[in-house]
DNA sequence: TTGTTTACTTAAGAATCTTATGTATATTTA
DNA sequence: TAAATATACATAAGATTCTTAAGTAAACAA
């Protein structure tokens, strides 16, 4: 039997959504091979158990890139079981500058509309 | 016959999903009553032509929101024609603050992951 | 041996958005 | 003045990205 209790402070916003292939190639490109379950392990990490990235939304997310050519993968066995191991390619590269870039507008452009008095830079 | 040009540098970014209830919150509990088309050109003027909110979007957002009871609407006649002008309420006051900290959790917890070496605060 | 963690997969459904279409009046331009 | 553009709203169909849920399977801890 199975009971799952909502963490506090877990987030619930909507505001991912869109963010999820930025954090990946950011990841990946930063610490070099990395498989899916780790991903996820690094993100709790780094943001204190507040942002979980659901394996739903993840392995799709990473299949699909693949196939869009921006990362690529190798299967290794650790430990009688599979792994998959993901790294970025030279378009994977490229891809992460662009989302990267896109990601500063975004927030450049938030900033302009909630704190119109900080954006005169 | 009409010929729709792409604007160069208009955002396609998948990021603002999820932070157009927060955007209407925070305009019309700054400048009090706006009515939809007005707010689609004041982010438009904001983001100096960046962010485009479209009309699909925003106004089944205004509907829900003051479904919700987070925004009240009162249909003005104005150069004989109407336009429906939406405040906020309390509800509404009390949604803004908790967008805007989920806003900041989110630049926090990017920030962490984007450019972890500057979160140690 | 029961439950938890690790590790990946995928289908169904929800939420949010874009695109497209429609209505209608006012204003500008050719 | 006719045509096009701007103003102003509404909504249905489809796309995208996510959550929830169910499944497989091995390692490990209680």
């Amino acid at each position: 039997m199975y009971i799952y209790i909502r963490i506090l402070g877990m987030s619930t916003s909507q505001l991912y959504r869109g963010s999820l292939t930025t954090i990946i190639l950011k990841l990946v490109e930063e610490n070099g091979e990395m498989y899916g379950y780790e991903i996820t392990q690094r993100v709790k990490e780094l943001t204190q158990g507040d942002l979980e990235i659901k394996e739903g939304a993840l392995y799709p997310s990473l299949h699909k890139m693949e196939a869009a050519g921006h990362l690529t993968v190798t299967a290794k066995k650790v430990d009688n079981r599979i792994r998959k191991y993901y790294d970025i390619t030279p378009a994977g590269k490229e891809e992460t500058v662009n989302r990267l870039a896109e990601l500063d507008e975004f927030l450049a452009n938030m900033q302009r509309i909630i704190n119109p008095k900080l954006s005169f830079e």
